[in-house]
Formats: structure tokens, sequence, C-alpha cells
RNA sequence: GCGGGUAUAGCUCAGUUGGUUAGAGCAUCUGGUUGUGGUCCAGAGGGUCGUGGGUUCGAGUCCCAUUACUCGCCCCA
């Protein structure tokens, strides 16, 4: 531990054994679901032009102002390691000429990467799955994604551990509207908001509604709520949506001081969270983000879309299914590890899952055996040579008996 | 960026008011068992006590700094 370079830089880890089997089944029990639900891969570049983030994320975001991974490129460009997925898709959407395939569904899967204070369920690179529709202006739109999503925390077990909070933004003008009686009521007050709410109410007044300072708590209880501000189509718009989750199923309860930060959001903003990580509780959220993709330069196209963290996700699953157990093949002598890696290969090419100890006596890979957890060893001596046999000796039970090499596949059915 | 906690063997951790060869369990290796593992028994290897400085006759232990990890704030997935 003397060289530090030889440490994984702040922040990264090496995935192996179990965790990367967490995050595999996260990403593969969300690949199959989200075929279900039409959605197709796309897997885009993992650094962009920064003015890529810097652009459709807002320049008073924390994760655009410290949080990005920037550096120049030998060619002068400034590029930036991606923060999150959805500016990527959607300048995918713009520069691949997608914008008349709509309504278009996208599902993607990767590393982020943003430069914050690691902690539990934070780290600087880490993994998302995100799944983003876009063309669909209609609350069927906001219906079917939330309902993906629920779905994927459904096939992972975490229906118990999660719950899925729900609230409208609004349309453009029923956020002009809230955003003036808003900065109206907290600027009377403040004098008794925090330093970084005073901040907010210049940049960003419906961040203030997030506050867990203890003061601006007190303040925000008695603001004006959103919710009665909503025009008649916003309001309708949300009622569908409801509806549409209630009719299906999906459980929900409202939370009028949950927003997103960004001016592109409308309409609907959600996220499920759990108490199980401690102060990293948001584990998916998402929203209607209408306004991007002509915010970037292209067509007006609606849109909505969440995104996942894998390591939250992995940190809530149970118990990893048992690994299939192998078959263990055992040369005796050296004079039998030709046959016994021939034995192997014949196998392997018959779909067993099959190992082997590649040095040491018979003990030392009767051990090995164990240690791999293998339900079979396949003996291979002189004698069995002799008569084209092996000791096939069960692991759990101790019995063994003579086996012919010719019938090898089909006693070992029961192992494949 | 701010605050708290921690750092001793590959892993999990003991280590007394500062006291001389720094311990345990697990893991590893060897032997008991040269064609039979998981149990058992005997033994072995493995540590610049995170790093640098200071106090002291003497520091794993006290002080300072630093780095890393970790938890919280912030932010978010």
């Amino acid at each position: 531990m003397t060289l530090s370079s030889l440490q994984p830089v702040r922040g990264t880890h090496d995935l192996m054994f179990d965790d990367i089997r967490r995050h595999r089944h996260v990403q593969s029990k969300f690949a199959s679901v989200a075929a279900r639900y039409g959605y197709s891969e796309i897997a885009t570049p993992i650094f962009e032009s920064t003015e890529v983030f810097a652009r459709t994320l807002g320049d008073t975001t924390d994760i655009v102002t410290k949080e990005m991974y920037t550096f120049e490129t030998k060619g002068g460009e400034s590029v930036t390691l991606r923060p999150e997925g959805t500016a990527g898709v959607a300048r995918a959407f713009i520069s691949e000429g997608l914008t008349q395939q709509t309504p278009l569904k996208l599902f993607y899967n990767g590393p982020m990467f943003r430069h914050e204070r690691p902690q539990k369920g934070r780290q600087r690179q880490f993994h998302q799955i995100g799944a983003e529709l876009l063309g669909v202006p209609g609350p069927q739109g906001d219906v079917e994604v939330i309902a993906l999503a629920d779905h994927i925390l459904r096939e992972l077990n975490l229906t118990g551990k999660v719950t899925l909070e729900l609230n409208s933004l609004g349309d453009a003008d029923s956020r002009a509207a809230y955003r003036a009686v808003l900065i109206e009521y907290l600027t009377g007050h403040r004098e008794k908001l925090s330093a970084e709410s005073r901040d907010r109410l210049e940049k960003n007044p419906l961040r203030v509604l997030d506050s867990k300072d203890a003061a601006d708590k007190e303040i925000v209880i008695s603001a004006p709520r959103f919710p009665d501000y909503l025009n008649q189509a916003s309001r309708d718009f949300f009622k569908s949506v409801q509806d549409g989750l209630s009719d299906l199923g999906v459980a929900f309860s409202l939370n009028a001081s949950l927003v997103r930060g960004l001016d592109y959001y409308s309409h609907t903003a959600f996220e499920f969270t759990t108490e199980a990580l401690g102060a990293q509780g948001t584990v998916l959220a998402g929203g209607r983000y209408d306004g991007l993709i002509a915010q970037m330069g292209g067509p007006p196209t609606a849109g909505i879309g969440w995104a996942a963290g894998v390591e939250r996700l992995a940190m809530l699953l149970g118990e990893m299914p048992v690994l299939p157990r192998p078959i263990a093949v055992i040369p005796v002598g050296v004079g039998e590890d030709a046959v016994a890696q021939k034995l192997v290969h014949r196998l392997r090419m018959s779909g067993f899952n099959v190992d082997i100890g590649y040095s040491g006596n018979m003990g030392k890979r009767m051990k090995r055996a164990n240690k791999l957890n293998a339900a079979v060893a396949l003996i291979i001596g002189e004698d069995e040579v002799k008569q084209s046999s092996v000791t096939l000796r069960h692991l759990d039970s101790g019995e063994q008996s003579t086996v012919a090499m010719a019938d090898l596949e089909s006693r070992l059915e029961l192992y494949r």
C-alpha cells in the first residue's frame, strides 16, 4: 500500500465476483424488461463536447458548475466525461437524424462520472441504467415510462423497499405563474433563509422547496403550493397520469415539494426512494422534458425518461442466486494430463461447466475441486485410461463409480 | 467545498495508565494421508502498526500534519 498510484483513483472501484454479478443482474433484468416495452438499446460515447452537457443541464446546476470531469483534447476541444445519460441521447437524437422516427424508445446502461465527495451509494464513476421516450406528448407516455421503472424494480424484488413519489411541475405557463408567487413569498422571508437558499432564490427558486435546512423548511411549509397554481390543462394532464398509474396498479404518493431544477422539465416528475441507503435514498428518478430537444437545437419534441443508479440498486438486492456447480476433472498423475485435457475440452464443447486443477498431487486437486464447489469429480488414472473409463465421484456423498468414457455426457446430464 | 469517525498480517479485528521478541480467528502453505476433498491434528510463512514529523530514556499507544477510507452536510442516480 505504499504506492498511492497503485490504488484505484478516489471514487472508483474494481468490480468483481459478487459485486459485478449484482451489476449484471440489474442490467440484464433491465434489458429484458425494456425489450418487452419495445425499447431498443443505445450506447452513446462516454465523453461528449462539453457544450452538450453545459447547454442541456443548465449552468446553474451543481453538476455543471463543479462536478464535471472536463478536459481539453490535443486538438484543443473541450470535452467532458458524461455526468448523466439524457444529454447524450438527446444529442444523438438530433445528430443521427432520428427526429422523424418518433415515437422513439431508447434505453441505455453505462458508467457516468461526477466529481463529488464519495460516500455510501455515491462514487465518482458510477453506473446508470436509463430509459427515454421521445415524441410522445400525451400522459400515456408518462404512464408507460413510470410503469417500466416500476416493472424493473418489481423484477428485482425491490417493491417492498422503494416507494414512488410523484409531482407535477405543470406546463410553462403554470410554472411561470407559480414561480412569480413563490419568489414574492420567499423574498418576504429573505432574511431568514439560508445562504444557499438566498442564492437559489435568484437562480432557481423552485429548488428552495427542496432545502433540508431547518429554518428553510419552516418557511417552505407555509409557502404557496405548486399544485394550487397549475392551470386546467396541467391539472388534467397530471390527473390522467395518476389515473393511468392507478389503473395499472402502480402505487405512488404525491409530494408537492418534489422538483427538478432544470427549466426544460415540465409536467410529471417522479422519484423512487428507499430508506435503506442513508443519505442516498433516491434510487431512480426522472421526469418529462418537453423543452429539451428544442433547447438543443432540434425540432420541438416531447420527451420523458428516467435514470437509476446501478450501485444503489445492487446494494438493495438480496443474496445472489448460487452459481452453477462445475464438474472437476482430476488426472491422477502427469501421465494422464493429456487425456484429461482432451476430456475437459470435449465436455465443455458439449455444454458442461468444467474445471481442472492445473498442478499438484491428487489431494491438492481434490481440495481445489472442493473449493470450486464442484458437484462431481472425474478421476482419471492409469487404470481408467486402460479401460477407457473414468471414476465419477459425487463430492457431496463421496459415492463413486466407474463410467465408460463414451457414456459420460448422458451420465452427467444432471450437472449440465 | 464543509464537519465527524477510522487506519495494526491477504481478510475481520484485539493490543491495558506509553515499557522491551506486536497477537487471535479466518485464509494460505507443509506434514499426518506418494490414487481421494470437505472434518480433525501438528507445524510454518506472512507486519517498515497508512505516511511524515514531534514529545519521551522508551511510541502501535500521546501531539501535529498529511493521505486514504468511511459516515453525514451539500448535491444527486
